[in-house]
DNA sequence: AGAGTAACCAAGCAAGCGCTAGTGTAAATA
DNA sequence: TATTTACACTAGCGCTTGCTTGGTTACTCT
């Protein structure tokens, strides 16, 4: 078994393992139909990989990270000003939901297939994640950008986002970007 | 095999598979399992239901059912005004939501598990109850109550409705009747 | 009493599942 | 040249899956 997580190869297996588990869904997911989709036999895959269950934690955690990656990047770009940092940090949601879409789709919806150990592992890289909305958030509403409670406005801007991927069709006239910032807009008075 | 749909046996059946899906998943839930639920041998499923789809299409049915009826029952009890029609609705569709939680995860979690014939007939249902909302958002967006593109606002509004599901603690706090009205809140400038 | 029917059970089939064991081979390393 | 490593193969084990079959109860209606 290869223990080298950051194999090319195993980084490429993992993509198309993404791809699967999003049409099919993890749990009718076959080690067959993955190792068919790899161009191997199924006994192949567990060179890779130790079990199925170590795919999913890979698909979700390449998706974590690179989310994670974006957002940093994006606000370390941005000046100060609480309602361009807003806006930075939802183009960046919707910017890797759909470059990376079959990771997070996977990771959205098949995070409860994941073992203990392994989601306990996964979730604080999730938790970092929120943790940045959390910040970007409070700014805002300190700046009286937006109002509400801070906790029900982060869920519900996250699960307006995260919904996207249900109806969202990247060849249709929106951008993300442009979808991102019509959310802003949305729960912005003074963007009336 | 019983094909009257409304016998009260199935329905209760019915109830006690939705409980499982939530749990375990469609696909992790044996036939066996369901049985257990059910006080019964896996074999006798297969008096009330054709298949295992056909349960899953049945649990989907009911609380889809549910929620049309709730929605209209509180769109007529209310008056004309756009904004009290709108925190109707807010309210209406959290109500169903946690009222029939398992059948409406089920809904939206497992929709896709649904074969082509059973996904057809319940898109009607879902369409019916989604068309309700378009028309309070377009009364709400032509009184200028809130602002936005039509068809991004209803997306973004379900969005964040329904993924309430994956944080919303009932013995919380906060009554669902709040977490609508602090959402209606939150996208109209007027009441802040 | 006899017929019909809804609800159940015991037993098991065929197919598919995740995963393992053991082997072959070409390239990298010593 | 000898040894190791990476990656793939074949074959199949042990188990679970959805579903079927054939038969048994218990109740209702004529």
């Amino acid at each position: 078994m290869n223990v080298m997580n950051a194999s090319p190869r195993r980084k490429e297996l993992t993509r198309l393992a993404a791809q699967l588990f999003v049409q099919e869904g993890f749990d009718r997911t076959t080690v067959r139909m993955l190792a068919q989709e790899m161009g191997i036999k199924s006994g192949s895959l567990f060179h890779h990989f130790k079990d199925k269950q170590e795919i999913l934690a890979a698909v979700i955690e390449e998706g974590t990270q690179n989310a994670l990656m974006i957002a940093r990047k994006a606000l370390d770009e941005c000046d100060a000003e609480p309602e361009v940092r807003l806006r930075a940090m939802a183009r960046a949601h919707l910017e890797t939901l759909f470059t990376d879409r079959n990771a997070h789709v996977v990771a959205l919806f098949e995070w409860r297939r994941l073992d203990p150990a392994a989601s306990a592992h996964l979730s604080h890289l999730r938790d970092a994640y929120e943790a940045l909305w959390v910040t970007v958030i409070d700014d805002a509403l300190e700046a009286g950008l937006i109002h509400g409670d801070r906790f029900l406005v982060s869920r519900f801007v996250l699960g307006a986002l995260n919904w996207t991927v249900r109806w969202y069709d990247p060849n249709g006239p929106r951008s993300p970007d442009d979808l991102a910032d019509e959310l802003v807009a949305m729960i912005m008075p003074t963007s009336a």
